[in-house]
DNA sequence: AACGTTACCGGCAACGTTACCGGCAGCGTT
DNA sequence: AACGCTGCCGGTAACGTTGCCGGTAACGTT
């Protein structure tokens, strides 16, 4: 019975196998789950036709009786390189798991963040991994499925009162290196290039930014502090502002490498030499900083690392039967020195 | 009855909901997709109940009766920049038709292709979205799905003796224009920095390489093709080989920007001149290509568009009833033009 | 001869939803 | 008074799979 028309593609079932060896669809079921108390022949048989009908278990079927879908779902702000890196990790901890991952990208939209939940929700993922985009400020989408114990882990982008597990970098101390890196090299004047005010990262970076100003005797000053879009033309010209002014900075440190691109863009138009009129370190320290010109400093965080680890918490959490406590791992970054906060180049050689 | 313990969370169901109101589940099914015959009263109790349960419905136990997930499979070999473009494009494009996507990435790797493949099927996607690995010569895991009629479109890397719907981009053109720019800047002996062998992309733009070269009258030489993994380190080394020949090229024109970055990498540690010693152009006109110092020409391609078209035709595809015929969707590259290879700067100015 | 054990297999409910059919009032028409 | 229509609603099978229970034949034990 040679039924393969041009037909849509019917995928083979137990049923299938089934009629076709005259045995029931419980005997098949228990052959291929591989459950005793089935006669090795037919077993062989089952298996044979299994091979042969090209047969694939039908997760869908699956799920909806054992309500668990084997699947993750994944909501990002976009797929720059920390996230791209970051997936990479979860997919990566998801596949060694036997779990597969949906991604989805919010595009920095709140409404399209909230969309990709509730398609998510409505696929029955077993659990959501976040990075709230920069245009969220109201995170009570995710607040109702916390408190429904739905199994949520936050990284990088967290909500500040969100209460769930959460892996994000230790910005504090990020910032504090960069900063304290750049006094070392003589700078007295750094500005900020923080961000969008909204986002915990920025707070973060900033307090460890004046908490270094602050611990090194360095005033600090409000004007030399400038939040901006996360948008490397923003960094551009907050620098050019920076730069026109009559107390220009003799540094800058950007809360994300893509401002810091914007900043240098800047500096290199107004021939403004760097290390040693302005110095500069960015964060991320994305592949791209080594290969400009000068090479530009950077903290180093591994979105990979984070990526894994979130997907690590949020399986322990899918797997457990009590609800688990919500948990805070922090990671710790590095700083990659480069040429274009390295003034004094004699102590390197 | 407060059954909101410290469990793992159950959604709402249309049988609460209608164990709720003492109506039956059909009338509720009614009243949630919208039919008619049912009084105008219910239909508000539903509804208000729906929203106090906060019900979604389940999207698992819709697919197993209507045979549509509503998803699609996208396996892409990696999430690099233009990847992760086009992966955007997919998305986009998917969430206006109400499509979610599974992105997985074959990280490269033939094996992980294969399993990528098995878990998409198992979750019955609608469809297949697909880039093939680098490392992936054998493609009989798709040829199989396609003789069942099962939709899949290749984009960018496709498999040469694939029969299929496919996306990509006028290798030959692009490659053309680059070689044809290279020559009108006065360059004679151009090299090609060309990947593996076994993408058709290396083949094309090979063909447009070698084509060009012929109707400009100028030889091909052998040893001025260079073939290597999709790698920045192996084309740095590949270029320092290239310059310590006796008679070294004065262009180098790169498969890919990766590549295209390590050759401008041991051209700059040889301190050769760029472009004057030796012209660059790269391809795919990654962001970061106009902020080396020199900047770098490249071959543009929207990724974006090439996600976009690539899930529009799948998504005709799978909603057609009949098989459609496999068509090929060629996208037109642009050249961009920077200093790595505009020897004749007065020209410009 | 009655009983227990083992090896093997099939039937059935359930998961959440929709499609289809049937039923019952209440009303108007002949 | 019989009929048909309309508005509203409930019951049930089906999708593919698993878990549980029950059944039967063959064999050994007392």
């Amino acid at each position: 019975m040679a039924l393969a028309g041009n037909r849509p593609h019917r995928p083979a079932t137990i049923k299938d196998i089934a009629r076709e060896l005259n045995v029931s669809i419980s005997t098949v079921s228990r052959v291929l789950r591989d459950m005793p108390d089935v006669n090795a022949e037919t077993r062989q048989a089952v298996l044979q036709m299994a091979e042969k009908l090209d047969y694939q278990p039908n997760q869908v079927a699956l799920s909806l009786v054992t309500k668990r879908t084997h699947t993750l779902g994944v909501i990002v702000p976009n797929l720059d390189h920390f996230f791209s890196v970051a997936v990479r990790g979860i997919d990566d901890l998801a596949l060694e798991a036997g779990y597969t991952a949906m991604i989805c990208q919010s595009n920095e939209s709140y409404a399209r963040e909230m969309v990709n939940t509730q398609r998510l929700m409505k696929s029955r993922v077993d659990g959501l991994i976040v990075s709230i985009s920069s245009d969220t400020f109201n995170v009570d989408h995710f607040k109702r499925l916390l408190q429904k114990n739905y199994p949520i882990v936050f990284f990088d982008r967290v909500g500040s009162d969100l209460a769930a597990t959460k892996v994000l970098l230790d910005n504090v101390a990020g910032a504090a290196m960069a900063v304290t890196h750049l006094i070392e090299q003589g700078c007295r004047r750094i500005a900020y290039l923080a961000g969008p005010a909204n986002l915990s990262i920025s707070q973060q970076r900033l307090i460890g930014y004046t908490d270094t100003l602050r611990k090194y005797g360095i005033p600090i000053e409000e004007e030399l502090i400038v939040y901006s879009e996360f948008d490397r033309d923003y960094a551009y010209s907050c620098t050019l502002d920076l730069l026109s002014r009559p107390n220009r900075p003799d540094a800058i440190f950007a809360v994300s490498d893509r401002l810091a691109v914007g900043a240098l863009l800047a500096l290199k138009e107004k021939n403004v030499q760097v290390p040693e009129e302005v110095a500069l370190v960015g964060f991320n320290d994305e592949p791209l900083m080594r290969l400009l010109t000068p090479a530009v400093s950077s903290v180093a965080q591994s979105a990979f690392d984070m990526g894994r680890t979130a997907a690590q918490l949020l399986i322990e959490q899918m797997s457990s039967e009590t609800t688990l406590p919500h948990r805070t791992v922090m990671l710790k970054p590095t700083l990659i020195k480069r040429d274009s906060s390295l003034r004094k180049k004699t102590e390197t050689t």
